[in-house]
DNA sequence: ATATATTGTTAGACAAGTCTAACAATATTC
DNA sequence: GAATATTGTTAGACTTGTCTAACAATATAT
């Protein structure tokens, strides 16, 4: 199994997969912008994650990711996805937000959790029940605050069948 | 507007409301049981609290809130409720789970993402589209891995509609 | 009411992760 | 290619929150 990293740690490695993803060069600099922190704690903590073999660092220059790194960098990156995706697609909240959020939670969420999320999106959208799907009745729902038409007539036709 | 605090400090405040709650004195060995720490760091996390006016204690006595503090902790309870509530009942996460889960997201997830969840479980509950609502078909879907027949028979409809 | 057990506090070490200041290496520019 | 700007590193301070060890207060029991 992947090593267990702290919520720092986890944040360099996904820094480093993520600029190696969009084609940027992945330097001190790179990182510190990404992640708002000095260069100097980005040079301890790519000392720290060198000494645990997750990441090739030769001194002033370029930095990479060893397999287990990457191993381990998907694996955060994973979590922020599915979470960002939840919170954006399901929830319908802004990407900022949504990012943020998938930030603090990629490093505390438990395994099972993040699956049934992941499935539960999949479920609203594969799931169209009513003329629109799922994630339309609830925006509607946001909207107004109340249930849209479909759902109150499901209800009043429930109500008189059990009346 | 209720003082930031570390997510440190957001659990003592959460377990001294809790156990006040739960009628139990709230003492600090109590406190250190709660949260799985030693006896010298609750009363130094209670030193800094009360520093912040959020609590009172004598030494070697009793433990209050201040009305600050207790609202910053019903603050607190009150995430991790709706949190808790979310795992086990949309998501159908054994409580254990989800209350641990509770525990860490509660003090990460932004206000909008956690107002969302609420919304969207009450709407997931108060609309129950088809015959069965929408939270046993979700069960359905985690149990077989595919969606439950009255999906499936609508999906079949849209698709004949558009041939 | 004295001995013992329990609970609470103080003092100080430690770990993780950040920062600033000073210095070193590399790149850029003229 | 020497001067300058940029980038990276080292050293060491600082913060937060934990711990252990030793001591102090309170409660319990005989």
């Amino acid at each position: 199994m992947v090593r267990e990293q702290t919520a720092s740690m986890e944040d360099y490695l996904e820094a480093i997969a993520n600029l190696r993803e969009e084609g940027k060069a992945v330097r001190v600099k790179q990182i510190s912008q990404v992640l708002h922190v000095k260069m100097p704690s980005v040079t301890s903590a790519l000392k720290k994650l060198s000494g645990e073999g997750l990441v090739r660092h030769e001194p002033y220059g370029y930095i990479e990711l060893t397999s287990r790194g990457d191993k381990a960098a998907k694996d955060v990156v994973g979590r922020h996805k599915a979470l960002s995706c939840f919170f954006s697609q399901a929830l319908d909240i802004d990407p900022g937000t949504a990012d943020e959020d998938a930030c603090k939670i990629e490093h505390v969420i438990s395994r099972l959790s993040l699956e049934r999320l992941t499935k539960f999106l999949q479920f609203t959208q594969a799931c169209p029940l009513g003329e629109a799907n799922f994630s339309k009745r609830y925006k509607y729902y946001l909207e107004h605050g109340e249930l849209p038409e479909e759902c109150l007539l499901r209800i009043s036709k429930v109500k008189k069948a059990s009346e």
